[in-house]
DNA sequence: CATTTCACCTGGTGGC
DNA sequence: TGCCACCAGGTGAAAT
């Protein structure tokens, strides 16, 4: 599922309904690749925890954890407390095809369930991932840093060190957005569609972008990005939500996913190629 | 070093 | 209905 916007609209709902929570107890699948941290660390380091906050960072989503000992009266006093006291952090990337879901420890568990944590108000948070290219990751502050994602976030980055990102750069402008070390966040489908608001080619090389060009492409991924997330992102196939609630920017979609299909400004064709080894959509007449 | 390709997985879809 | 090829929102290791 998972973009910037799907993993935001995830991070807020989970945030919602766990912020302040504790981790009872922590299971998790013998599936070895989920697991960044070992499983035994994860559960070791997890259970007891006040869970602070939760929060987007790139694809990743962070649990702000608070020490064991300090315990449930977080939930009662009011307001949650921030992030600032956080002692730890639970690291979750979905992958292609990871969901968190909260429900009811007797709810029945889904194929490809790798983690439930069981928390004190009685749910159940659970991370269910059919394809395996989501990961755990566990953090003792007291021991690391903290996770910051490499790249840039795409919503606050300014004008001049959105271009520094693509100077000099050889590769495809597609496959430059692809790259989370540059930019941390977007993926193939708002890659798409923030080239075709900007009206760029996806197969030019970066460095031969214009400066004016960049700057459109800048602000059109803002667009893109900023509606989606108040749509609560893209439902290509199933979704997404901590109750599996859909969202609904696919039927904004002006390339992803439409080849053949008429442009929505000039009813030319939409095109599909393979660039960056992703299938990539463009308007042929629109995008130069 | 920068860039490209491919393996990692399961599941859904559409053609025959 | 079954079988098969192909496709999928991501990434990191290997190859070039």
């Amino acid at each position: 599922m998972p973009e910037l916007p799907e993993v935001e609209t995830i991070a807020r709902g989970v945030d919602k309904r766990v912020r302040g929570d504790r981790i009872l107890q922590a299971w998790f699948s013998r599936v070895p690749q989920t697991f960044k941290t070992p499983r035994q660390r994860q559960a070791k380091g997890l259970s007891g925890c006040t869970i602070l906050s939760v929060h987007r960072a790139g694809k990743h989503i962070v649990f702000e954890l608070g020490p064991p000992a300090a315990a449930s009266k977080a939930r009662t006093t009011q307001p949650a407390p921030g992030p600032g006291v956080s002692e730890a952090q639970w690291i979750v990337h979905l992958g292609m095809t990871g969901r968190l879901l909260v429900t009811s420890p007797e709810s029945p568990v889904a194929l490809h369930t790798h983690a439930r944590l069981l928390l004190e108000s009685g749910r159940e948070l659970r991370f269910v991932d059919p394809r395996r290219f989501g990961r755990l990751e566990f953090r003792d502050l007291r021991r690391s840093a903290g996770f910051g994602a490499p790249g840039s976030e795409p919503l606050t980055i300014g004008e001049r060190e959105f271009a520094a990102l693509f100077r000099g750069r050889r590769l495809s402008i597609k496959a430059a957005l692809l790259n989370q070390e540059l930019l941390a966040g977007v993926g193939n489908i708002y890659a798409d569609e923030s080239l075709f608001q900007a009206g760029i080619r996806p197969r030019r090389r970066a460095n031969r972008v214009k400066r004016s060009e960049l700057e459109r492409l800048r602000l059109a991924l803002h667009q893109v990005l900023t509606t989606a997330i108040q749509l609560g992102g893209s439902s290509v196939s199933d979704y997404v939500g901590a109750d599996g609630e859909r969202g609904f920017f696919q039927l904004e979609h002006c390339v992803y996913q439409r080849t053949g299909e008429p442009c929505r400004r000039c009813q030319t064709p939409i095109r599909r190629v393979v660039e960056a080894g992703r299938g990539t959509h463009y308007c042929p007449k629109c995008q130069h």
